[in-house]
RNA sequence: GGGCAGGUUGGGCAGGUGGUGAGCCCAGCUGACUGUAAAUCAGCCGCCAACGGCUGUAGAGGUUCGAUUCCUCUCCUGCCCA
């Protein structure tokens, strides 16, 4: 019986057509197109550091990349560089740190599961995901052994060669660092014996990692009967138009997938404030909106830009992707309130949606304060100086009115209905102080 | 272990071999114009009781009327030699 990989996107042959279309394709190897032009059922990994307990913005295209593969049938898997990501450390630890280390790396891999089963299929089928830990197999081997295994197939004019190696060379590069590319093909390696996966994909600065990976399994299995090869998939690295750096929010931190990092209301806002001309690409990466709709967006946006048909749309899909359906529809509403009406006069229940959504803090107590020290009370400002500066630049407002008068007081009776402080520092950063 | 070059504000730097850098670029913040854009323009961009004052050149000492500068030790980074 010969089984043809599929999924709700179509066979496995119509995987770089799409790809290609959504502009993820950066480089592949030769022989990936022929291999699932054959439709012979294919897994594919892609690895994810540990580090953190929550994916951010930034690995979303290797994770919609996984998608897609899914939904073309291939069966993905996500690494989770449990090993990989342990070693970075140049500081020595103890026996104790290091199992520590391993229960905080498992932590993490339970979260961003739990993260990545909001994009992709675990449950059941041909294309089933799965979750690997290189630390279930790196961990335990010995350094001979390793060296044997795997050093053993490497020659160091090959691995100076490598890009990511070239680029530090002068400034500096420990032999951890150096030895990274074995680490990561000794993964690949494993992965295509043990669990019969024949591609790796990861963002283009991955690409040389990649072939090595693909060299050693060559090297290695190249004369083993059944030899299908392997094969490596190269997203391109997202740069904004404005050639900001994808996946930060402008104050520069990451954008977290995890709610009490980052708040479903700015993971809203950094979608809507997509820059026009890079919301076409962020509609074909992070949505799994079809080509026409995609395209019918992108003329909206081309007819009346100040609708942010394309922005309001991916927002809403990517956040309700991420935290469902209704945080997704009170995001939307607070940002209408917000950007739209007087938020002065709303009444409590909708200030108290808004302040869920946006930065609170507590209001200081009984008795009369100065503005500058309610937008430093509410984190509008770093210090006095740093208040003034913003009153005098008439960059606050409280409750919707400018502040003029950086020693204006006010107290208990400025409170909007359900005790809360409205304060706007610029056009868009709102915060609010409640009283407790 | 020996030698050399460095460490200045979020990042990158300039200056400085005894008498004022809070000086430049980038990033960032605010305003104008706008669409919660982009681009452009303007202002800001260590702290404070603020027309003034204070702290600041890796850390700790020392010399001096006075140290970012000179001396000693320590820490950190890179390079060369062993």
């Amino acid at each position: 019986m010969t089984l043809l990989a599929a999924g709700p996107d179509g066979p496995l042959s119509g995987l770089l057509d799409d790809l290609r279309w959504r502009g993820l394709v950066d480089a592949t190897t030769s022989g990936l197109e022929e291999r699932l032009a054959s439709g012979r059922p294919i897994a594919a990994y892609n690895g994810f550091d540990p580090t953190g307990s929550s994916l951010h913005v930034g690995h979303l295209i290797p994770v919609f990349g996984l998608v897609r593969l899914q939904r073309h049938g291939v069966r993905p898997v996500a690494l989770v560089g449990g090993a990989t990501g342990m070693v970075g450390d140049p500081s020595g630890r103890s026996a104790e740190r290091v199992l520590l280390d391993r229960d905080a790396v498992d932590a993490n891999a339970a979260a961003i599961r739990v993260q990545l089963e909001r994009f992709l299929d675990f449950s059941s089928g041909p294309a089933r995901a799965e979750m690997a830990n290189n630390l279930d197999w790196l961990g335990s081997v010995g350094l001979l052994d390793f060296l044997r295994d795997i050093g053993k197939h490497f020659t160091i004019p090959y691995m100076l060669a490598k890009d990511s190696v070239q680029v530090r060379l002068s400034g500096g590069l420990s032999f951890t660092e150096f030895s990274y590319m074995l680490l990561q093909s000794a993964d690949f390696l494993h992965l295509y014996r043990e669990h019969g996966v024949e591609l790796q994909a990861g963002g283009a600065d991955q690409w040389g990692n990649i072939t090595a990976g693909i060299e050693l399994i060559r090297r290695v299995e190249g004369g083993a009967e059944g030899h299908v090869g392997a094969h490596g998939l190269a997203y391109p690295l997202l740069l904004s138009a404005s050639g900001a750096k994808f996946g930060k929010s402008e104050s520069g931190d990451s954008i977290w997938l995890d709610p009490t990092r980052t708040s479903p209301y700015r993971f809203y806002q950094y979608w809507l404030d997509v820059d026009d001309r890079d919301v076409g690409v962020h509609l074909r990466w992070f949505t799994l909106f079809d080509r026409a709709t995609v395209e019918s967006l992108e003329a909206e946006r081309d007819g009346r830009p100040e609708a942010r048909a394309a922005q309001r749309a991916l927002a809403r899909d990517i956040t309700e992707r991420v935290h469902g359906t209704a945080v997704g529809d009170e995001v939307a509403r607070v940002s209408a309130i917000l950007f739209g009406g007087d938020p002065a006069h709303a009444d409590a229940a909708i200030l108290r949606a808004v302040s869920r959504e946006i930065p609170t803090a507590p209001w200081p107590g009984a008795g009369r304060h100065a503005a500058i020290d309610l937008a430093i009370a509410a984190g509008a400002a770093t210090s006095r100086g740093d208040a003034r500066r913003l009153v005098a630049q008439g960059g606050l407002a409280i409750n919707g009115r400018p502040v003029t008068d950086p020693a204006a007081e006010m107290d208990e009776d400025a409170l909007l209905p359900g005790g809360f402080l409205l304060l706007r520092k610029g056009k868009r950063d709102y915060r609010m102080l409640v009283r407790g």
